[in-house]
DNA sequence: TCCAAACCCTTGGATGTCCTAGTATATTGC
DNA sequence: GCAATATACTAGGACATCCAAGGGTTTGGA
């Protein structure tokens, strides 16, 4: 987008927030928006990477999930669940997945609410391509050192666990 | 959003990985999908505080920045640069802002091309009294420890730096 | 048995982000 | 001094996310 600053941003906000008497959540707010910034770096680099591909985040979620079930198959409430999205997102992303030829619906077998979701063949193989892509020039490439890496997970999955995520 | 998960998907996908033999990139990938996942429900705590204000985040964000500036201006160019984002998306925080009162345009004494936001006096009222609910609802209860909201703080800054946000 | 409550998915609407292209103004170089 | 290049902002389009609401299916208690 454009040239480096001068100055961090958000080292700068940090120092706002203390000169206006709010000391006590300074580093938090700098915490915070420094998440925000970093994630929408990622983002931008994963998109890049997988445009390619014809996907999005999104898109590749869906898709690598579901490479992960056994059978090929989730429901599309637990594919929400398990992608902490909003279902009408996964509604979204299905539909276009669907219209790529890469997954299909299909009825529950049981339970006549249900949607499941299936990858195809096609599916099947862009996802490898997919992830082998995002291994390669992304996350062997992430720009932490490893012992960073460590401390993230751990953080962060406290945070998550903290806020509701999951249980443990 | 739902009840807690039963198991931390994330850490479920790093085993994943290394079940699938991308041991050297598992760790990695976890970080930056719960990097993902973390803004995702920070931006959410957020939103739900800023609601009652009539602001989102992103609209909140380039009022503060003004507030911040000591002539309460700022060229749109500044704002995209300072706020790392696209200039078309502050051109439509800017029309929402302008709408509801709080900011107007003025043209740049100098430079024909250049248009400057100035804050008006409704909206550096409502970015104090946004900041203070920020403050005490969200920045106050991060959910982050103190020593690791220090750690966050570095880790990132070094990504930041290394990815060319800012010089240093 | 049967109807109300709960659950699942989809549609429609509001926001935000980015990209591409187009218009207007400045700057640069010959 | 004037044309070519660079910069600033905006319009239109593609995507993703969420919320609110609606229609179909199950479940469970009276």
């Amino acid at each position: 987008m454009g040239a480096p600053l001068p100055r961090d941003p958000i080292a700068d906000a940090q120092r706002n927030w203390e000169r206006h008497g709010w000391a006590d959540v300074a580093a938090p707010m700098a915490a915070i928006t420094a998440i925000m910034r970093t994630q929408q770096i990622l983002l931008a680099r994963i998109e890049t990477v997988l445009k390619p591909f014809g996907l999005t985040f999104a898109r590749y979620e869906l898709l690598a999930l579901l490479s992960f079930a056994r059978s090929g198959a989730l429901p599309m409430n637990k594919a929400s669940a398990l992608l902490q999205v909003h279902p009408t997102s996964v509604t979204n992303a299905v539909d276009r997945l669907q219209e790529a030829g890469l997954v299909l619906r299909s009825p529950h077998p049981t339970d006549g609410r249900t949607t499941l979701i299936e990858l195809t063949s096609a599916g099947r193989t862009l996802a490898k391509r997919a992830t082998a892509a995002l291994n390669a020039e992304v996350f062997a490439q992430s720009g932490f050192e490893a012992s960073d890496v460590e401390q993230l997970v751990r953080i962060l999955g406290d945070f998550r666990r903290n806020a509701g995520d999951f249980d443990g």
